[in-house]
RNA sequence: GGGCGAUUAACUCAGCGGGAGAGUGCCUCCCUUACAAGGAGGAAGUCGGGGGUUCAAAUCCCUCAUCGCCCACCA
């Protein structure tokens, strides 16, 4: 066999790997009754998009999720697919149209559909092959979309559905319009911000004076609706217009005479206590006018121009309208005032422009009656969200939802199955297109609009299952198990799926939803491509390898909101990649001809510290990754970088900076002693590589290929190799014990050496102060010590008394000794005996007032107090060996 | 207006009731036949301020400050 390359390059091994995993069949597995299965779907994400990091992130826990179950046996389904995004994809494909000089209504709506789909050809597939390139084991054969045609039967199902029990209902409603997009937005789209405006103080006069009051005082943040006013309101108790109820004013520019009405909604200390009221452009005022029967005036077009109700404003734009309204009422003496004031505008979520209330006739769906449900399986344990505080969230919104605008005025998406007959007035939703009117055989049409996207998107965890067929795999890896994503669409995706989940598939969607934190730039920004903040994560494959970009993601997923993303970070990943590559290259190596698979041989001590320690680790990993295990253990579940930083640790500081170096001594002196070790190493490094798998895919399996371990299980892949588990018994709490007092000794002597400087190759010798079982313990290591510490000879001593010309150190409760003829700096020895003097007197000072704290004698527990009295003893044994060195120094 | 989160070593962040940790960076030494993308050693922090609970607080409670996010019919 070639000996392998010394450095690991991911670039060189993905692509392979990769080929080899899309071939295996493993990805997608099929129903297994009588097995629990472990379903994911995926956070479809859009045709138009292309993978960023917050993909990057949430598409790596999804996978390590999936590649851990599927590795203990339970048959996995990750559903993938894309969503066919209707305003994203719509704007995309004008914006294309746009650069031909051309727009959609000149080609007409059949062709531009057509353009969408040939648009989703083209780019469609981008991000799934990245999704692929990052190593997500998805099910890629079963490839969804949400405009398919099976998924567009579900859509309409379920409107269809609801639209007979009632739950959907069309009417004439202030919603939130985008005057770019030209279309209706529901509440959740809207993203506010905080902006400086002003407040215009306008003077309206009364109609009829009455007495020396000729007008009243309105205040306005948007001075050009006042095109639509048709009333004024006042608070009835205010006592400053109690006389002006039922006045009639006169709208300047405008010249309509409108009412002064009494509203409880006005609030009295806020402006002039007197409000303009524009039913057609404010939800608020749209309240007032239903209250006290004003007109609506539409004075806004739907690109948000002055309509000819606006009369001599007919076509400004509307800030252009607002600065000559302004101008001209200043003109003619009515601004009273204009003031800076803060306040919150509403942009469209996809194009950033701001948005209209705007009164128009939509479709809602009626949410209450869905909430219900939702809010009762969260209360009830069945979904679980982590971490756990946004639950708390999801009541909020739940308890206070609000109807749901669901059309668009797009003509990319699902279109509204309702049809309309001009001669009866007959309105209809049916599976099916209409021909004819159901009532009176007239003509009918379509309704034009489409809906939402994310009234699709609601329906994913069953619709991708088959829904509304009864399919065997819906019957089977449906509810689904785990579901992760981002925060931000916490409502506009998640909750929705699972009110819908538990309407129209009769269970929960899932039962664990995690809510990954948001991935940010090293300046806390927003990762935006529009804004360049972004990194861009198949740079970062290129640079540290798929798993060193999954693994410095998984280090930095905790529970905290927000991940500041740095490129730096992910060095040692991709250096940790290079590590095991190595250590399973020596491994390897160090193997002979006659090796013969078999169970690890715990020989030394070192060997059951190994396994002891690899015991604690496989725990951890599952606990930190299945939520079932986390509750048994009383954890919170999903932390992966706990997990991580434990894989990391016991494989970089454990396995390779202690057990590998411990064990090269048995390996060049061979016989049994050296086959234990081989089959020690064999043992730990399988069982490691295997914990690894699900965050480092690629290196784990191309050691499992190239360089095979001869262990007993050898399946095809790592993939599909058995998840390590019944290592507990293996745990051996002495021999981690004595493990750490070889730790420090070795440790302390090489601090000696470092400190004179000694080369590697110079032996020292090493006297210990020890006696009783304390001395066996150290003398056993003799042969440790000499190859991790360069010791020579070794002599242990219960009265050992510092040689002269020595070095000083002390290990634990032990004292030791090394002679160095002719190099010791006694003063400095001095110095930093004295200065450990310092710190351990200051340790045993306040442990020992907390040992004479009768409160904290009879509270505490008993484990703790025997802890700090070992401790104390130990200190108390370092301080007088301090003191005798301190004292030895000083001649 | 309501809510959530953050504030720990120069930087980025873990830890979240009983010994202040990691990675990067920095200093010293070492190309020791797994790995220089490495090894060994080291310096570095009154855990944002102030109260409180407790035998014991970075960790729990209150409060203040700063930063970030979410929700809300803030004319």
């Amino acid at each position: 066999m070639s000996l392998p390359p010394a450095a690991y390059d991911p670039r060189e091994v993905e692509g392979p790997i990769l080929e080899s995993w899309l071939a295996g069949g493993w990805y997608g597995q099929p129903v297994l009754e009588g097995r629990p299965p472990f379903t994911v779907v995926i956070p479809p994400p859009n045709v138009t998009g292309s993978l960023h990091m917050g993909h990057a992130l949430n598409n790596t826990i999804q996978d390590v999720l999936v590649r851990r179950a599927r590795m203990t046996g339970r048959p996995t389904r990750w559903v993938v697919g894309t969503d066919h995004a209707g305003i994203a994809t719509q704007n995309k494909v004008e914006q294309k149209l746009a650069a031909e000089g051309r727009d959609r209504h000149e080609i007409g709506r059949e062709a531009f559909v057509e353009a969408c789909w040939e648009w989703r050809r083209e780019h469609g597939s981008i991000i799934i092959s990245q999704l692929k390139q990052m190593g997500c084991s998805c099910d890629f054969e079963d490839e969804w979309f949400t405009m398919d045609p099976s998924y567009q039967k579900a859509v309409r199902k379920v409107f269809v559905d609801l639209f007979e029990q009632g739950l959907i209902y069309r009417g004439e409603r202030i919603i939130n319009w985008c005057p770019r997009c030209t279309t209706a937005l529901s509440d959740i789209e809207i993203e506010h911000e905080e902006l400086e405006g002003r407040l215009w103080r306008i003077r309206y006069p009364l109609a009829d004076p009455a007495g020396d009051v000729d007008h009243l005082v309105v205040a306005t943040t948007r001075p050009e609706t006042m095109l639509g006013d048709t009333c004024v309101a006042v608070h009835p108790d205010d006592a400053r217009y109690r006389a002006l109820i039922g006045a009639t004013v006169v709208l300047p520019l405008v010249g309509r005479r409108i009412p002064v009405v009494a509203d409880e909604h006005v609030d009295p200390s806020f402006g002039t206590g007197a409000v303009k009221v524009t039913p057609a452009h404010d939800p608020n005022d749209f309240e007032i006018g239903e209250r006290h029967g004003c007109e609506k005036v539409n004075v806004l077009t739907a690109d948000a121009r002055v309509t000819a109700e606006g009369g001599a404003y007919e076509g400004l734009d509307r800030y252009e309208a607002r600065k000559r309204i302004v101008a001209d009422l200043e003109e003619q003496g009515l601004l009273v005032s204009v003031d800076d004031h803060v306040h919150s505008v509403g942009h469209c979520y996809r194009c950033h422009t701001v948005v209209e209330p705007w009164l128009s006739d939509q479709w809602f769906v009626d949410m209450k009656p869905l909430a219900a449900p939702a809010i009762e399986c969260a209360r009830d344990g069945r979904v679980r969200f982590h971490p756990a505080r946004w639950t708390g969230v999801y009541y909020h919104w739940m308890e206070n939802i609000r109807d749901w605008c669901v059309s668009r005025q797009l003509w990319w998406g699902h279109q509204i199955p309702v049809f309309y007959c001009d001669s009866c007035g007959e309105m209809a939703a049916s599976m099916e297109d209409l021909a004819a009117c159901p009532a009176c055989g007239g003509p009918v049409r379509q309704d034009p609009d489409v809906l939402d996207t994310w009234f699709s998107s609601a329906l994913w965890p069953f619709a991708t299952l088959g829904w509304p067929e009864k399919t065997p795999e819906l019957d089977y890896f449906y509810p689904t198990t785990v579901l992760s994503t981002a925060r931000d669409i916490l409502f506009l995706w998640v909750a929705r799926m699972i009110m819908q989940g538990l309407k129209f598939a009769g269970d929960i969607p899932y039962a664990e939803v995690i809510i990954h934190p948001t991935v940010f730039n090293a300046a806390g920004k927003r990762m935006s491509k529009s804004l360049g903040t972004g990194v861009d994560p198949l740079d970062l494959m290129e640079h540290y390898g798929a798993d060193g970009m999954r693994f410095g993601l998984m280090l930095q997923t905790t529970g905290s909101q927000d991940i500041r993303f740095a490129e730096e970070k992910l060095a040692h990943s991709r250096n940790f990649a290079n590590k095991v590559w190595n250590a399973s290259r020596f491994v390897l190596m160090s193997l002979r001809e006659d090796y013969e698979p078999g169970p690890p041989e715990p020989l030394t001590v070192a060997d059951r510290w190994i396994l002891s320690r690899l015991a604690d680790l496989s725990q951890t990993v599952d606990v930190c990754l299945d939520a079932d295990r986390a509750r048994e253990a009383g954890a919170e579940p999903f932390q992966f970088g706990e997990a991580a930083r434990a894989l990391y640790d016991f494989f970089w500081s454990e396995f390779c900076d202690w057990y590998i170096e411990l064990a090269k001594g048995r390996l060049a002196e061979g016989g049994p002693p050296g086959a234990a070790a081989r089959r020690n190493l064999v043992f730990v490094l399988d069982r490691a590589l295997r914990l690894l798998h699900p965050m480092m895919p690629f290196v784990t399996e191309e050691i499992w290929r190239r360089l095979p371990l001869p262990t007993e299980d050898r399946a095809d892949s790592l993939m599909i190799a058995e998840w390590p588990r019944g290592l507990a018994h293996m745990r051996d709490p002495a021999a981690e014990a004595s493990v750490g007092v070889l730790q420090e000794l070795v440790t302390e002597v090489r601090a000696i050496r470092a400190r004179y400087g000694l080369s590697p190759k110079a032996r020292v010798d090493l006297v210990v102060r020890a006696a009783g079982a304390d001395a066996a313990l150290v003398e056993a290591q003799a042969h440790y010590l000499h190859e991790l510490a360069g010791v020579g000879s070794l002599s242990v001593d219960p009265a050992a008394v510092r040689p002269a010309c020595s070095a000083v150190g002390v290990a634990g409760s032990f004292e030791l000794y090394v002679p160095l003829e002719g190099l010791v700096d006694f003063a400095a020895e001095r110095e930093r005996v004295v200065r450990d003097l310092g710190r351990a007197r200051e340790d045993l000072e306040r442990l020992e007032r907390k040992l004479a704290n009768e409160g904290y004698l009879a509270k505490a527990a008993a484990e703790v107090i025997e802890k700090d009295r070992a401790k104390a003893a130990e200190l108390a044994r370092a301080v007088v060996t301090l003191e005798a060195q301190a004292a030895s120094l000083s001649d």
